[in-house]
DNA sequence: AACTATTTATAAGA
DNA sequence: TTCTTATAAATAGTT
């Protein structure tokens, strides 16, 4: 439909694919809705684009209970095998079912792990590659994003600290020479004052990144050098496997 | 798109609704795999006729697998809370311990997909992004191997069937030199030889890669070039087309 | 199930 | 992205 016949195969065009996906979604949609509401069906349509994008389309709204009656419609296809002797009911098709769900999930995961890829075919497997590239960078950006909040704040409350240092110096400068006023006009009393200037130490908040605060001189306050080499982590904080 | 306009509302006439439903239907399908193809998308659709009957489309004939990838991302946030009316025994114990388990896979592997990313430490993306980048390095050898696995295999399979077709012109020559004696030696025989050089063509067996050979021509027995953009499969292997 | 007059979708161009 | 337009495709009503 259009100025040229249209070849079914991948568009090479990367401008040119997504225009034309674009186009057709918009068009997509709009005939599920069309049979839906002519013919009074039920349709549900879910569409990733090459990106992992999600655009979705359900009669009244309502994908889960569309997925949830087609589930029922495929599972009564396949309890053909589980429908054996067991007088159980409904828990035994729910456990086979959970137990199924598991399996699938399992093997995903190993192959998110980069495990398990000898019967993943070339296609799969950039898909996959794909799926996780992008969620590579959704996770730079998000440790990004942390790291620079981090900075901030750490930069905030370096100003503060600077200025309550500067404070406090001021304050025993005061009290020095107030003191020191005192020594002259009483010079026969013992001095019980303040006997050394010092900067008020406060335990800096802990935050949860991995760049660590040198503890082992004193600090520098003219700035604040932050170690921003991300040690690599040996564990797995992901449980379960 | 026909001989009248079409008014967005349920057909009443229900032979009408029928037919409509029925070539709509077919519509859609083929749409929906079109921009599969075309753009490269996952697509499921859903349809569910008035009278119940269900009809589906999925990209790679793999329903179960694009709709755990929705509720992967549709539903990130629900968390069903099992209920605990129903009769007690194994099945419920048994039954709540897979329910976990699923909920605790699926929240990683929202993680693996770069989804749901607000609840995690730097500590925890740095680990996961590690982890992704190990597999990302095993997908990508994988798939290189894959690829010159094919490559070899083609180049093998171009060898001999060059060397056939060497062989097949020599005899072809010889044959026409013989003939050709004959003809001087037996000139009042009809001729009922070979009479023309052909090329042996046998079909190359399917490589699972998602190059296509090009058939619309006769193969360049020079060389083999092989297309290496790696095209999406251009056929739905549900049964329901 | 076919046919065909029309409407609709959309590819290419701007 | 959005608009326009020529043309391919879908399909409503008919046979």
């Amino acid at each position: 439909m259009g100025r040229g016949r249209v070849q079914l195969k991948r568009i090479e065009n990367k401008i040119n694919r997504q225009v034309t996906f674009s186009k057709r979604r918009a068009g997509l949609l709009k005939k599920a809705h069309e049979i839906s509401v002519l013919c009074d069906a039920e349709v549900a349509l879910i569409v990733f684009s090459h990106k992992g994008k999600l655009f979705e389309y359900a009669t009244d709204s309502c994908m889960e209970k569309i997925l949830e009656r087609y589930e029922r419609y495929a599972y009564a296809e396949r309890q053909l095998v589980a429908n054996d002797s067991e007088s159980q009911g409904n828990w035994t098709i729910e456990y086979t079912r959970l137990k199924a769900k598991i399996d699938l999930l399992q093997r995903n995961h190993r192959h998110y792990m980069g495990e398990d890829l000898g019967s993943m075919s070339l296609k799969e497997l950039q898909s996959l590659e794909q799926q996780l590239d992008t969620a590579l960078k959704h996770i730079r950006t998000r440790r990004n994003q942390l790291m620079y909040e981090s900075i901030s704040e750490l930069q905030k409350k370096e100003k503060v600290i600077q200025e309550q240092n500067n404070m406090l110096a001021k304050k025993i400068k005061e009290k020095e020479k107030i003191a020191a006023q005192q020594q002259h006009a009483q010079w026969d009393h013992p001095n019980h004052g303040v006997n050394a200037p010092f900067l008020m130490q406060q335990p800096l908040p802990t935050l949860n990144m991995g760049g660590n605060y040198r503890e082992d001189h004193a600090p520098d306050v003219g700035r604040n050098e932050l170690d921003l080499t991300l040690e690599p982590l040996y564990s797995c904080h992901l449980g379960c496997f």
